[in-house]
DNA sequence: ACCACCATGTAACAGGTTACATGATTAA
DNA sequence: TTAATCATGTAACCTGTTACATGGTGGT
């Protein structure tokens, strides 16, 4: 089996160290590789970044070598060990679950009866509103031609994602406004 | 405003009060109502509703009065107060924000390359085969009819979600067989 | 004059998990 | 006799966020 002797690495760490793959990086560029490219799955605070980087050389799964600058602050540059490879292969191994849907949305949604109509209703032009400008910023990704492997793969995920916000909050605005109707001729 | 003076509660805490509205509850009830119905998108561990719960209390959100029971052990009863109820529908008006899909499975796509194409069709079967077990489960909710007010909304965001991955992996799959393909060809 | 970029980090806190601990009742 | 249900909680740990702190460089 490959992941009996495999070490444990948590999301960040795996996305940390699935960047480093692409070649040698900072704290900063991974930051912001993060939240630019891709982002849209993965982008933990800056913070979380600096705090894990060190832990990763400790544990051997990256090596870390000081850059110094002239005319910009010195810089640590990090580069994935061969364990660091291991490691996240075998995180890239264990199937994914479909997660659950633990979404704040789905339960206001369901206690929708506490609140006014017209609240929900707004709710859900508001998640239409959003699903749209996420669908329109992939399309603009899609049509760049990804330059990573599988990017494309990734980005039709969130396009279906989308898609699917966008189908449910029409039928969704279409009852509520068939409840609030019937509401008024009560 | 209504939001102007409101206490702010987390995620787990608006759950707990939500299902509070609905009559009086021990931790035990609340934490096995979540799970099953509606519990496809909200599931937190017992530990953390019977930590939540008398800070809940504490905040003046909740009262608590002990029941005895003869054969069984002994249980806390907790009931939403007015407080309690201005804080949730203070948590209920902030609109929703779409979630921007922190996924591992992204991840675990996005960095597709680092793994045999194998590794990854497998994946996507497995996910597929989730999606659909997922659906079914809540068509069979679906079918029973929603004994909450607005329980079939929720469900039918599910269903949505649901039909999105079957959909993107179907597509996803037959991509990457045609990668595998090529590959042998070469 | 002001803002964005480069670059790294600390401190305080929030929110959550798993595993452990206990123990009677009841249905298969 | 074995397992699930009822019922509550503690301890240790992990993951993550926001806010604070610093300070030069380069473009408008």
């Amino acid at each position: 089996m490959a992941s009996s002797g495999a070490a444990q690495i948590s999301v960040t760490e795996a996305a940390l160290l699935g960047l480093l793959t692409r070649g040698e990086m900072s704290g900063y560029d991974l930051q912001r590789t993060a939240e630019r490219s891709g982002g849209f799955f993965w982008a933990p605070a800056k913070s979380r970044v600096y705090a894990v980087l060190p832990q990763l050389v400790e544990r051997g799964f990256a090596t870390s070598r000081e850059v110094v600058q002239e005319h910009r602050p010195n810089k640590q540059l990090y580069r994935i060990t061969p364990a660091g490879r291991a490691a996240l292969q075998g995180w890239l191994e264990v199937p994914p679950g479909v997660e659950p849907e633990r979404n704040p949305l789905l339960l206001k949604i369901f206690l929708g009866d506490l609140v006014e109509p017209e609240v929900l209703i707004s709710h859900v032009r508001t998640l239409h509103a959003e699903a749209t400008a996420l669908k329109r910023r992939l399309e603009a990704l899609e049509a760049n031609g990804a330059a990573e492997p599988y990017g494309e793969l990734t980005i039709k995920f969130g396009l279906e994602w989308a898609q699917a916000v966008i189908r449910w909050s029409r039928s969704a605005e279409k009852e509520l406004e068939a409840r609030v109707g019937q509401a008024a001729l009560r």
